[in-house]
DNA sequence: ATTATCTATAGATCTATAGATAATGC
DNA sequence: ATTATCTATAGATCTATAGATAATGC
């Protein structure tokens, strides 16, 4: 595709992604409600329930009532739309997992805050996170501009799984297939989980929690009263 | 769509399709080359790395070098062909599984070969697995087929750990949970998974197994010498 | 007679763009 | 002047079918 204006180029279409950055000192806990464009917030709908390549540009715009070419000017494609959301999505994940890891001292608190924070995500973010299923389905540069997300917040749990084993908290065997095994746990919840159910997020977080604890051979969290 | 001849009812694209019964007595541990017609083979290929919405039955019979009509001779309709690799899959994997579980006597023996045949599973047929990601973008009538062969496995691995809990081998606080957590663990399996690599079927499934006894809170297998 | 393919094509739908137009802000 | 929408349309591609044809089996 070939841009015919070069005015095209201060267009939002062609604005940079911005990663959301959790403000020092905000609680990584916290969620209020996810601010999206109505545009967006179509088209997060129309990804989680066809997803990408089921979802064509007019269903997202006659979500809002709209036509076609109203969302090419906010967006370089409909690619470039679903990036937007996924930008979003992984940055915002990432940057509460660094918090609650930065808000923990050792190994076992450590990782007690960052599977809360993947289950929040999860929970709180469901149709967010569900992008990330998708992403195996797009070109190969979407793909790789992702990976690292991903990849960073698999390399923190990696590496306070080791901390914890090497200081003796934690018993595994196998570092990475338990960081895979782990992920893949939190990950799924994106599959079922219902955010109006009667499973509220915290709740859902501490059963995780229990979970994780046990799958690193480390003893289990005491009981709030 | 409407079809128009009556002896349509005769091809094979309105054939029944056949799940796969594991022979009595014959080893749900060991796994043969899946035979697939070419057509289908392809389509799996097809839709592993693009998806269903993002293969064109143009691509599927570009790969084996025949033409759009070809493949409705053999199926319905895309999804058609989709549905014949799902039976497939979901088929044999519940068959194992059952095979599985009455292959052992208690609870915890039982678990160990549950796992262990849905890790084979995952590892051994990875594309027919991945196919389980789509199923979110089909339509409601594919989608509720294959619930209840979901549902089967989640049924058989349930009982299990509900046995086992009773029985005092296992400590459970949730087990709804705890099964949701375990086949997520084991289905993202097939999101990662490369058959031809160093990890060998068998040995990842003797890491999965004993993750999960982890998170039933069982004793841990006896190393093989 | 049956099975499996092909050529040719219908008809719908898809992504994306050109260029006009209305509303708002300086 | 900028921002955000619209109408109209290009051009490609999609799923699916009609009907012809070749090869095989009785």
């Amino acid at each position: 595709m070939v841009r015919a204006r070069e005015a095209v180029a201060s267009t939002p279409a062609a604005s940079a992604s911005v990663s959301i950055e959790l403000e020092p000192g905000s609680d990584w806990r916290h969620y209020d409600e996810l601010e999206l464009t109505p545009l967006l917030a179509a088209a997060l709908d129309a990804f989680y329930e066809h997803g990408f390549h089921g979802t064509s540009v007019r269903d997202i715009v006659r979500r809002v009532g709209q036509t076609v070419p109203s969302l090419y000017y906010h967006h370089d494609s409909k690619e470039g739309a679903f990036a937007a959301l996924l930008d979003l999505g992984t940055g915002e994940a990432v940057s509460r997992v660094n918090a609650a890891a930065a808000d923990a001292a050792g190994p076992r608190e450590q990782l007690v805050n960052v599977v809360e924070a993947v289950v929040l995500h999860m929970t709180h973010r469901t149709r967010l996170a569900a992008l990330d299923l998708e992403l195996r389905h797009l070109s190969p540069d979407s793909r790789k501009r992702y990976a690292a997300r991903r990849k960073e917040i698999e390399t923190v749990l990696t590496g306070i799984i080791e901390d914890g084993a090497r200081e003796g908290v934690f018993t595994v065997a196998h570092p990475e297939e338990t960081v895979r095994a782990v992920l893949g746990m939190c990950q799924s919840i994106a599959r079922w989980y219902q955010p109006g159910g009667p499973l509220k997020p915290e709740a859902l977080a501490e059963r995780y929690v229990d979970l994780v604890l046990r799958t690193v051979g480390a003893r289990p969290v005491k009981r709030k009263r």
